[in-house]
DNA sequence: GGTCACACAGTTTTT
DNA sequence: CTGTGTGACC
């Protein structure tokens, strides 16, 4: 099995040549079910078996930790290889594999004094940047009602993907509202800096900024990597762009996977057209596009297909299938969002009691807004049903969470006055408790788990839950399971580095681990794919959703996500929506979506009349 | 220092 | 409708 070739097999003629393709850009279209990821990992596993490339001189990048984790698995596999968790790409015979964040975190630890970057700096998620940022308004003395925090983050986050630093701003200021925004960015970054911290945005940005000041820095990076393959190249954002025009300047040996027709993610500053102009930037580009799919039925697929085609901003691939025609796509009128939510329940009832072939984890539903999800738990609890929900509260964004990693930041780093923040609002006495204890503890070399429970036990943090109550106790389990992740971590700064760097795989309570049927946004659908889904809310306003109505681009957008939604179906999709909806407690009365019109009418059938009683 | 009431805003999300 | 966050009050 070790034999070369076996990597080519069951691969089709475009995959095949995309895995064998030798020196130079390569651009791979991969349609939705394409087999996208085969194709990357098999190019990275033909590179190095058959090429005999070293492993270290190929980086894979990708935009989630998710998909760095499904390739270096793969990979391993293709290589015959073991890997664990623990050692991962540290075992030297697999290329690094991960997201632009983590890569450019690396370098930034590497190299980042050349920028006066402590190699010890930490990284600020959103809440401690809304912190930053309200320290920063209160020194400039802009009141938060004025402008809202969140807003003028959105837009420093922005001008941090177009690569426009604090000091450049003021000059691209337009109107008052940039104008704060100019002074506000200028004292962030001063915090940012005092804190020794940087946001995310800040990793890429420094990154690039680093490869264009040093260039012998560059060029060390530049003759490690000789190969560099790109997952969902769509969502490259400005900044992610220009760092992976650096990366590959030298030898050009970028691989770039995407799919405009799957650009989901213009609002944080994704921009699809870098996919188009690396045409541009590189003539002699090869384009190989996947068009096979191995997922979803003819009709699935044709339904899709025509529907994406009323977009003209970008090119569409046509997708075909050696899969039979299958069924027609069911549409369903309910009078309300309960009624919606009544015939979901009664058609997944259907297929799991009067067959025995289905599982509820064979169900998706998606929707457009995460208000959309309640209505639809409450039914699937009344029915009995098991669902999973999927996107929520993240694990590390919860409260009790980061209040224990409060403490642990700034414990590794005192400079880390947002950490200090949170503390203090826990309570001065326990601050004060805190801080003895840190004197008396920072010449003993304590591990993470031991600096956090002698942390929890001096200060008395458990005591703010009660096991009692409910809540709390999920509060104290998340405690709990944030104890297990401190002991794979026994160095606080690795902790805290994949802390900030990595969600944890949650939850891992009982329910989950039972077949459920997902619930979930068609966002979050995105890379997954189910024998039934149920695509709810088709309504003007909801989907596409009112605040992208003004633009083409908008309505394009919205477009690219009802394709990667109806994607997702394997063998049957149902769309459904509600003549009338409550909605945030308003009650609303919506046309049907004009993204149903744009399906064929021979494509569809109607759910209603098997439904009159 | 902690609790409670009121105002208020509410696409989509990863790092 | 509901979660969050702020400000007033004990």
């Amino acid at each position: 099995m070790t034999d070369n070739f076996s990597i080519l097999d069951h691969l089709n003629p475009p995959q095949q040549e995309a895995v064998t393709f030798g020196e130079g850009p390569l651009l791979i279209l991969a349609g939705p079910g394409s087999g996208k990821t085969r194709a990357l990992t098999h190019r990275a596993a033909y590179l190095i078996k058959k090429n005999k490339i070293n492993p270290e001189n190929i980086l894979l990048l990708t935009f989630t930790n998710k998909a760095a984790d499904e390739m270096k698995e793969r990979l391993a596999k293709l290589l015959d290889h073991q890997v664990t968790k623990q050692q991962s790409s540290s075992a030297a015979k697999l290329p690094f594999a991960g997201t632009f964040h983590s890569f450019c975190a690396r370098i930034l630890r590497i190299d980042g004094r050349q920028l006066n970057i402590p190699p010890s700096f930490t990284i600020y998620d959103t809440t401690d940047q809304r912190e930053a940022i309200k320290m920063a308004m209160n020194e400039v003395d802009i009141s938060e009602k004025q402008f809202k925090p969140i807003a003028i983050l959105k837009t420093i986050s922005q001008a941090k993907n177009e690569l426009i630093s604090a000091t450049e701003y003021p000059q691209y200021a337009r109107g008052l509202f940039q104008t704060n925004v100019a002074q506000i960015y200028l004292v962030y970054q001063k915090i940012l800096k005092k804190h020794q911290a940087l946001d995310f945005d800040d990793l890429l940005f420094q990154t690039v900024r680093l490869f264009q000041k040093e260039k012998q820095i560059l060029t060390k990076y530049q003759n490690q990597f000789h190969y560099v393959l790109i997952d969902e190249y769509q969502d490259t954002n400005q900044a992610q762009y220009i760092l992976t025009r650096q990366l590959v300047g030298k030898w050009h040996n970028l691989c770039a996977v995407g799919d405009a027709s799957q650009a989901i993610y213009g609002f944080r500053g994704a921009n699809y057209r870098n996919l188009l102009s690396l045409k541009n930037d590189f003539p002699d580009l090869k384009i190989i596009n996947l068009e096979q799919n191995y997922r979803s039925t003819q009709i699935i697929l044709d339904a899709a297909n025509e529907m994406i085609k009323k977009n003209t901003n970008h090119p569409i691939l046509n997708l075909w299938t050696q899969n039979g025609k299958g069924q027609l796509v069911s549409l369903y009128e309910a009078r309300s969002e309960l009624d919606e939510a009544a015939f979901i329940i009664k058609k997944i009832g259907e297929y799991l009691f009067q067959t025995n072939d289905f599982s509820p984890a064979d169900f998706a539903v998606l929707y457009r807004t995460n208000a959309q999800s309640r209505v639809l738990e409450e039914a699937f609890l009344h029915a009995s049903i098991p669902y999973r929900l999927v996107g929520g509260t993240r694990f590390y964004e919860k409260k009790e969470i980061k209040d224990c990693l409060a403490h642990l930041k700034y414990y590794a780093n005192p400079q880390n006055k947002v950490a200090y923040k949170r503390i203090e609002k826990l309570g001065k006495r326990r601050l004060k408790k805190f801080l003895i204890f840190l004197k008396k503890s920072k010449e003993k070399n304590l591990s993470t788990l031991e600096l956090l429970d002698k942390i929890l036990k001096t200060t008395g943090y458990l005591d703010l839950y009660d096991v009692k109550n409910k809540d709390d106790l999920a509060r104290l389990e998340n405690i709990k399971e944030l104890r297990s992740v401190a002991t794979e971590f026994l160095d606080l700064t690795k902790f805290l580095e994949n802390v900030a760097l990595f969600e944890q795989e949650y939850p891992t309570s009982l329910e989950a681990s039972l077949p459920s049927v997902t619930l979930m946004t068609t966002h979050a659908a995105k890379g997954t794919e189910y024998p039934i889904v149920f695509i709810v809310g088709l309504e003007e306003g909801l989907f596409p959703h009112s605040r992208s109505l003004l633009e083409k681009e908008g309505i394009e957008e919205e477009r690219r996500l009802f394709y990667v939604g109806m994607t997702r179906a394997k063998r049957k999709l149902y769309l459904t929506y509600a003549r009338r909806r409550l909605y945030f407690g308003q009650k609303s009365t919506n046309a049907i979506s004009r993204f149903v019109n744009d399906i064929p009418s021979h494509f569809i059938e109607f759910a209603n009349e098997n439904l009159l009683e």
